[in-house]
DNA sequence: GTCTATACACCGATAGAC
DNA sequence: GTCTATCGGTGTATAGAC
């Protein structure tokens, strides 16, 4: 890991444990065993690192969500993989998926252009459109359908996080409010 | 308006513009047109400011939520009143609910007592697994039902957030979201 | 690129008068 | 209770050597 990515994930750790505020720039040179200034070289202001930790967790999510729908065919599989493997990936990395949400919720979400926001979700958002229009989906205002879906991953999310189950359970979980999920979009 | 309240109403809005590192509490007391020094007679500490923040809106949450649902006697009107009431009151109240949303999602959650949560949300529980218990509800976890309808009502008011639509058709939203949700979580 | 040393602004909190 | 004045500590960011 070079000096950049060891900063930013030192920065990952202290910011989701003790929050922006009470992270000093110093503590993270320090507990990433590189020099104050340095860390200025890679990030011209605390700021900037922020923003690039959430870029960059950001991008390695979308990679990982894409990697895992790009052989799905049907709508039914790809929007389950749209539900699913933000929730795996989160699993797994329990750090970044809590930083990004703490960073979604904070006021440094409008320093983020909201191009580069956009530019993950849109994809997703012409699944959902295709599957309303071709009757798959309830018809029904995309953005309501996409806020929904959103809603459940992020508070099954939080449950699985409460719950330390083992994996087999954790599966389950994740493909049972799935199905809940797929009932109340799905034109029946 | 007293004094505390004045801080305290200042402060939230100080803090949801930019956040509780970048509002110092020197900012705070002199939008509040109070010195500087008789914020910490009220508040020993920043620390302290907006933790008490978080438990008086919490509180004055509940007590309309409370309030809203008193006359229900139905299961099915007492779980669309908690599902409507936070709606209603955070379009009625949109920096306080992102206040708290902020706050919920950062590292401050963790120094407020966990019984001090549980209470706001312990009668819901108990609501829930009496829907379960009768058959009314599917049979999953409770925790699951719970988090769903949270997950829902936060990703709903997102949506109602970035959509300015008039009050009519707010309701209208609010009416149909509900409807999708009990017919995920109702026992048919 | 990386380090050490340091400037200096700023903020939280206190002291003490009224 | 409320104010003014101020201190000590801390944190971001820079300068400059290597």
């Amino acid at each position: 890991m070079d000096k950049r990515e060891l900063l930013l994930d030192t920065a990952l750790r202290l910011f989701v444990e003790f929050g922006f505020h009470a992270t000093p720039t110093s503590k993270i040179a320090k507990q990433a065993g590189i020099a104050n200034g340095t860390l200025f070289y890679f990030f011209s202001t605390k700021d900037e690192l922020i923003k690039a930790l959430y870029v960059d967790i950001k991008s390695r999510m979308t990679a990982y969500i894409l990697e895992t729908i790009k052989d799905e065919t049907s709508l039914y599989g790809i929007i389950k993989g749209y539900y699913s493997a933000p929730l795996y990936w989160a699993l797994e990395h329990k750090t970044e998926f809590q930083f990004v949400t703490q960073f979604s919720n904070s006021p440094y979400l409008n320093q983020i252009a909201a191009d580069e926001i956009q530019k993950h979700i849109q994809p997703f958002l012409d699944i959902i459109t295709r599957g309303v229009q071709e009757g798959v989906l309830k018809p029904i205002d995309v953005d309501i359908i996409f806020a929904l879906i959103r809603g459940h991953t992020f508070s099954i999310n939080q449950y699985l996080i409460e719950k330390p189950f083992p994996k087999a359970e954790q599966d389950k979980v994740i493909d049972e409010t799935f199905y809940l999920l797929w009932g109340m979009i799905n034109n029946r």
